[in-house]
DNA sequence: CGATAGACTGCAAACGATTGCAGAGACGTT
DNA sequence: AACGTCTCTGCAATCGTTTGCAGTCTATCG
């Protein structure tokens, strides 16, 4: 069918091996002949046969990526990152969706590897970790953004601690003192990591930690729904929610709607990870920006170090964080001088307060 | 490294012909060795080499899925889909990223079918219609919710002239007379035939068309704003605007925020394609719904029955249409008897002061 | 001028599977 | 007993590359 080596050299009346050495310039031909093969190889439109060279030498071309899914927006533009930098490498990236699902996982896992990839890049369900483990004997892997304890695999991750302290300070200098925080399963490092970042902004800032304004769970819209009703309804109604959790956010909106209170006059609102419409949402929605291009690069950078370093690409390093950042819009707003019967207790004496 | 069908061979003592045939289940042998092979490939943990077997056979077990984007949601779910369909039918899945970049799509078309894949479901961006029609040959190919008129490949499209119609139809009934579109780019399928639906649909009910009504484009948000402006600062504003583009949607509910034009009172808005946020948005947004699960079914049928029928798959239907259906949820409102002197112009009095 | 290194080239064996062809038995028929 | 048929198995070629090894040719040096 198509054009294959064995007519490029016949075309140029030398050996196959010839035209192979010339074609992948190797330097052990003349440039002469060289030169006359690519030509040739040009006009006939050759295009090596990537299995056929896969077979023999045991590389694809191919990296894989295997994310939970794509509704999340994070995984979108990390997707789209590493598509690029591994596009202009000559690699073809593969993307693949697990569904965040233990089983799925494991057989995308061995196929994956059954194709020969060059490379992985995965984020982990946590719950295949022995497999992985095997398999990353076979091929180089990166995990992104959760860690599988079970392995020692190099893993890329956000710092979530960092980033929920700096989204549950920023809302204490801004005076607020309840806080009402919505966040992910403890069962997963990002869960567990994001409570303990507000636990210190709070302690750091003496607030004693009410168990009434936390909220941790597996989130589709309608808990985060449930959670918001719950925060609101409580006597003591925080004065802001740090939604730490981007499934629950929408959920958060719609009952903040539905009781007519106002963003952020009647409460502030605070999310971790951007969605493309939060800029655009009336108020603009401030964020912990986790930093999806940076984790998606970093990830790339230590896979193909792994690549290149054939087999010893152990550094020691085992665990990179890819710092977080505020990024602040409309939802927040400095709470008026609560309590305190005083005057003037603008911004300063606020974020005074919250050292105490 | 791993396991070969030579060892299962030399393991059980037989050639290594007889432990393909065995392990592929051609029936060429006997019952009792075909047992006896299985048992012992399960237990030396064979699994046959996909690339050794693709270069044998010609084929990959690979199906790509070329889209333009991540973003957008109806390509998130067509995604999801189409990888569930295909795993269950040992298929993997590649999923590329074309950014609608017709060099992209070029140099990942031929990546592709150099690595042989089984199949194709292509979103085209239309400037590939020679390459794609060559490669057909090659391929089996269905195109997907975009047509390249350059082909005659197979295609699944969504019914935009009726979806389009049925929108247009829906503000209508409501009373409505003067409705903006804000429309994609008219040198797209898509863009051309939503525009014909809602000529259509005007005319049908007698509504004279007003150009000044209409905006097409290529959109991103904030064009989609600037078109949202025009039309509510036009002197007689429309009583709804129809976005018959999703990239548009955030532009507009923006402008209608900034301005204070509640929705569906001083303005009904409806769009096209979902977004997981719309029915969590208050109001909860009115869509026509493109039938993104139909669209990625019909279209893996398509492509299995093209995959089955090696070549001659012709089967005189070039074009699949999938049914849109209306969504009616909270951004469209009836009419106050709009014309009538009488009093009660408390909202859309507000809405006109927005305009002035 | 002969020896020798050096630069190219070709032969053939891989890589791990599939598959046409033919041989080896087992069995039934005449 | 001879023959044909049928079922099962093995040999070896093949898919399109890469690559170790050995051979050829030229040029250089003593």
């Amino acid at each position: 069918m198509s054009v294959t080596l064995k007519d490029v050299a016949q075309a140029a009346r030398v050996s196959v091996s010839t035209a192979s050495r010339a074609l992948t310039g190797t330097g052990l031909t003349s440039e002469r002949t060289q030169q006359r093969l690519t030509r040739i190889a040009r006009e006939l439109g050759y295009r090596p046969n990537p299995i056929a060279r896969g077979l023999k030498t045991g590389q694809s071309r191919l990296v894989a990526l295997l994310v939970h899914n794509l509704t999340n927006a994070s995984f979108q533009v990390m997707a789209e990152v590493i598509q690029a930098r591994l596009k202009a490498l000559g690699y073809q990236m593969l993307l693949c969706i697990g569904g965040d699902d233990p089983e799925q996982e494991s057989d995308t896992l061995t196929t994956l590897v059954d194709h020969r990839i060059d490379g992985l890049i995965v984020v982990p369900t946590g719950k295949n970790g022995a497999q992985l483990k095997a398999l990353s004997k076979e091929v180089p892997i990166v995990c992104l953004v959760r860690r599988d304890d079970a392995t020692d695999l190099e893993t890329v991750l956000a710092d979530d601690p960092q980033g929920a302290y700096l989204g549950t300070r920023h809302l204490i200098e801004l005076g607020h003192k309840r806080i009402g925080l919505i966040v992910g399963r403890q069962d997963t490092t990002s869960g567990r990591e994001r409570l303990s970042g507000y636990v210190r902004a709070l302690r750091e800032a003496g607030i004693a930690m009410d168990g009434t304004l936390v909220h941790a769970g597996h989130f589709v819209p309608e808990t985060g729904a449930t959670c918001a009703r719950k925060l609101l309804d409580l006597l003591r109604p925080p004065s802001a929610i740090f939604v730490a959790n981007h499934e629950a956010t929408l959920g958060v909106l719609r009952v903040t709607a539905e009781r007519n209170i106002a963003i952020p006059d009647d409460l502030s609102l605070l999310c971790y990870e951007d969605m493309p419409w939060f800029e655009w949402h009336r108020p603009a929605i401030s964020i912990v920006d986790n930093g999806a291009r940076d984790l998606a690069n970093l990830a790339v950078d230590r896979l193909l170090h792994r690549m290149d370093a054939k087999g010893n690409g152990n550094d020691g390093v085992r665990e990179y964080r890819v710092g977080a950042r505020l990024i602040k819009r409309d939802s927040c707003r400095p709470i008026e001088s609560a309590s305190k019967p005083k005057s003037s207790k603008s911004k300063s004496s606020a974020a005074k307060s919250a050292k105490v």
